[in-house]
DNA sequence: TTATTATCGATAGAAAATTATCGATAAATC
DNA sequence: GATTTATCGATAATTTTCTATCGATAATAA
């Protein structure tokens, strides 16, 4: 047995890597050679330990005393991650949200290129956006199979998001990333991601009310 | 002592209640009346019993055999999240997420109302974003502190991102939904809510970084 | 009517995540 | 050159989160 098994990661550590990474290639353009956990942690109000057995699954090697080298743990967390290679995604739903994804230039540095979009509307399908002819729902398939995409990106409204959902599995697509508010049913072995802007809405608010009530 | 201490709950348990809450929603306009934790936990693969610990937190109560009623459980876990008051809120960042933000229109279910628009930029001041003027940066104090905001919303750059929530913090602004990829400093007693895309996506290209490794 | 079943609500237990401790080491200071 | 200090890496302890169990209850079926 040459390679060793991938290991398995909490969720919460896995979302901790990329808000150290940001830090760290932001250190890296000023030309900072080295950084600690002790540093990385006064940045987000983390414990310096957590940080330590975050960056410990990486297994990036730091020196006592100096800290991490900025560019090889910028390289392990990468690596860890999975986005020192950049995958290819489609994109479905050619709305608001949608357009944001297409127009964020920075996703590449996060492994992601959406390299194309679909839209049921036909209205959307044929015009362009940032440079991208929006395509029917029709050719994603075929597409998906012949580019051998991995990566699907879900932006419709909540009612057609298991359609499109369905349609990528058919269409060979491995990990479905989805910002619709919908719980969506797929087969096992399928990756389901949900970035739901409300979650993150409902801590705010709750905790905003907390605080309004105890004035 | 009439009012009793705001109740402080996990941000895990905080996280969940809007994924039942679509859930109801969509139940409430299926014309049901009645929801079981059983059914909401086979919606998202979680167990029976940790649906049931969320909802305890907001107060509902249910009935043994039948579950919550569902128009009953919607109002409370709304009322516990803060959402039944809808909060007027700033956005600074007329850019593609900005717009995406300002052009959806379900915030208002989730107790956000987007009242206005600024932006450094002056070729995006004065123009209309979703019927919203985009005013500059200069006007936004004033108009919080008159307006009584309590909720802005940063959708600038990384590198303007400090700039705009210490702005954001002199306004009066008390609650910050932060989008931006950087690390921000902010007094005690104002809440800092990091809506960061990049953490969703670093789960989901482990994750299928592992299972091709794995083949 | 009585038995069965699904569910709730409370309490207890297990698992996971976070934090603390401590020896080792490399740099800086005395 | 010895001492102090900051940090790492390993292990242990603690805290938090999740899951299991169990009696009570309301609906349904026998
Ligand atoms: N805009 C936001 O800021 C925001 C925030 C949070 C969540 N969301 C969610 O993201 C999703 C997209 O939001 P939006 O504001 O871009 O909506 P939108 O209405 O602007 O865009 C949705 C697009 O999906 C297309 N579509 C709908 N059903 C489809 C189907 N079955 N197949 C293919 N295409 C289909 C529509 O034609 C449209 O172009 C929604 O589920 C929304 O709830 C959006
Ligand atoms: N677009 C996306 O899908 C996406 C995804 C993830 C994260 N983000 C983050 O969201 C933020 C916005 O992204 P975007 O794609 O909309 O960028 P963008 O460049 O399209 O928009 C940024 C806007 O902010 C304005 N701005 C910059 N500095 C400012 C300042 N100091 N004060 C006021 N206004 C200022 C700019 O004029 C511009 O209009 C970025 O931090 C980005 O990293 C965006």
């Amino acid at each position: 047995m040459t390679t060793s098994a991938p290991v398995v990661v909490s969720r919460s550590t896995l979302k901790r890597l990329p808000l150290y990474l940001h830090v760290l290639e932001d250190l890296q353009r000023q030309g900072r050679e080295y950084a600690s956990c002790t540093m990385l942690a006064g940045k987000f109000d983390f414990a310096p330990i957590l940080v330590r057995k975050d960056l410990e699954v990486t297994g990036a090697k730091g020196t006592a005393k100096i800290g991490f080298k900025v560019v090889d743990l910028i390289r392990d967390i990468k690596e860890f991650l999975g986005w020192h290679n950049v995958q290819d995604a489609f994109l479905v739903g050619a709305g608001n949200l949608g357009k944001a994804l297409l127009g964020y230039k920075d996703f590449e540095l996060y492994g992601l290129n959406i390299v194309a979009v679909f839209d049921a509307d036909p209205r959307k399908v044929g015009t362009r956006v940032f440079n991208k002819e929006v395509l029917p729902m029709g050719r994603m398939p075929g597409l998906a199979k012949r580019m051998h995409i991995n990566i699907g990106i879900v932006t419709v409204s909540a009612d057609g998001a298991q359609a499109v959902v369905d349609a990528m599995v058919i269409s060979g697509i491995r990990a479905i990333w989805n910002f619709a508010p919908a719980p969506l049913s797929i087969p096992d072995g399928i990756i389901l991601e949900n970035a739901r802007l409300t979650q993150s809405l409902a801590v705010l608010s709750n905790n905003l009310k907390r605080t309004l009530q105890s004035e």
